[in-house]
DNA sequence: TATGAATGAGTCTTCATTCAT
DNA sequence: CATGAATGAAGACTCATTCAT
């Protein structure tokens, strides 16, 4: 018997995804509840059934952009290999996450201009940067304490690594041409490793 | 006399000054006419008088956001000095600029967010960036010809640069702790200048 | 139980009582919405959830002011009689038809004037005037094949007829001094009649 | 020296011609003030020069388009010749005068429809049917009068041949398949002649 | 639980009229 | 006399939310 639980799972996760496709295609603020109504096949009192109001939804929708699975890339920082390895291979990550992040851009960027005025928005964009911003900076400091790495602040380094990502991904979204996605996942990166790597002499 | 040409233009920053303050304060889909109307000190007539319509002076608000003068950085590719200062220079001034950007950030997320829906703003915030690319890319361009900089592509390199403090800029909006904002000309830069410079031995 | 077809239909119906007698103390252009929202009891959201504008309501208004019953009179055709008879029975009905229409004459010539500038509403007029004319054009028709009538053209000296009427619709309508109307029914026909009838000698 | 009242009458005449335009092709309640002012080339405060309201306009129109001159018509009366070559001629003479007001028919039935909510747009419309139906009158009472016309209320019969030739032009307006416009001058009023005419035999 | 008809405050926009120059 | 910028009341329409069934 699929529990009560289940299906209220369910009916959330439909109203969430048409709200994220609505949401994403007509915008937070032009997008009306009955868009929502008919992308979820749901009825009007549905939603108001499972969320408070569109505002319930916006912060419901907010949580699944900004909060997923970061355990893969928390695990790099275990690896085995060098600094640099480790340092690449979460960048490459980093940006396989982009791609598929790719369709919610829109509305990852109405959520970052929300922030200015929801603190409960900037929180939860910050705590996203903040988790991402310690792995980073766990791997840098680990270079750093094995002689592969410059001595510098590991942290303002972390942070101007996923900056340039994250500007790069602003580009990108606003121009692709401006931004050759495929090499991505080297060439900037490469740019700052080669300041940040000690010299073999 | 104050001809006719004035008062329009008068008129015309009264509206827009008034706009973008309550754009910036309330976003642009909160924003009401009437909003702008008691910013602005005018009538609704007034606004309608000079702007066909609220959507032409988002646009006309847009303008004034993503077209400023680079003139400014734009002569610092015919100074005196190495690379590495007019690279430092440059980005000392695109700090700046940002910090006197700073009150608009909100409106030029919204812009951007926008960017998905509308070409006309896709176009403006293109422009913009394209402008600022220009520039960087010929500052590195004779770093390499003078044999300052190691060989490498240096548009791409220049758009790693702005992405970087697009990124930095986004960061520090959203939660200003992030971003050491007062050592933003400096620090990053210098990374990458570290591994952009031929060693000196 | 009354079926939701039931309640849909009792709604529109409200909406569109509402709306003719608005139209008609108000004229259309002048008439408001709120206008029809407090003369039918319900909502400005019940107005736009039954149709989709003003636009729509005038358009539904339009069709139960010329579409109407003629089933009495198009029988009429096969009744027993002269032609004569029927013609006088016919034009008898046509002249209690426009007393009970009498109210909405105001509103009927706006629609005269809408005609000029809207496809759908000359069509939906035009409609009524045809069938109108094609019962008349019958009767007309069994007279001169029976030889009572004089030959003629037939639909030529109907809608002769109906104009005759129509006109003196108006004219009541404009001044109901000029038109002795309870006479309507004799008086003008038997004019008309005299000139068609075959002389008996 | 073209006095000042040769001007003024210049002004009003380019406004007024402008407003019937504006009248004709918009309909006398979606035409603005300002679609006036273009047309007739002159300025906002020119038209309030003139005219104290839109209002004012519209009654200076209906004047224009109800009063005009009948002399000819009128002259008619006092013609040598049978009635029956009268009134025939009377008819033409009708029917060519619609022929020049086509252009103005959609103005002359908004102005029918007005006539419901207005004394003076209906004293206006009134007072030009009144002088058709004098004129008329006259011609059939000289017809009775000579023994050329059966015995017959005179003004009841003219009243029947304007209201008929009312309902052709209104059916003409509204679809000129209906009507054959050219032998309007001859068709109809000899179907009313016959009648009329005592048998001569 | 679920439905969708109903509500009505809120919004953009229009346009007749005014009046300083 | 003439101009056209400015006014602001009014009106069509939207849409988040509610609630009887």
């Amino acid at each position: 018997m699929p529990a009560k639980k289940e299906i209220e799972e369910t009916r959330r996760r439909q109203i969430l995804d048409a709200a994220e496709k609505v949401f994403t295609t007509r915008g937070i603020d032009k997008a009306r509840m009955d868009d929502i109504v008919q992308e979820s096949g749901l009825s009007k009192g549905a939603l108001y059934w499972y969320f408070k109001s569109k505002d319930a939804i916006i912060r419901a929708v907010l949580d699944r952009v900004f909060i997923y699975e970061m355990r893969e890339a928390e695990a790099l920082v275990l690896t085995e290999g060098s600094s640099s390895e480790r340092l690449k291979t979460f960048v490459a990550f980093a940006v396989q996450e982009y791609k598929r992040f790719e369709k919610m851009l829109p509305l990852a960027y109405e959520f970052v201009a929300l922030a200015a005025r929801s603190k409960a928005i900037r929180e939860a964009i910050v705590g996203y940067f903040k988790r991402y911003t310690a792995i980073l900076t766990e791997i840098i400091q680990q270079g750093i304490d094995s002689g592969e790495f410059q001595p510098c602040d590991p942290e303002g380094t972390a942070i101007s690594v996923i900056a340039m990502y994250e500007g790069l991904a602003m580009l990108w979204f606003i121009e692709p041409e401006l931004v050759d996605w495929d090499h991505m996942d080297t060439a900037p990166i490469e740019t700052i490793l080669a300041g940040l790597t000690v010299e073999k002499s």
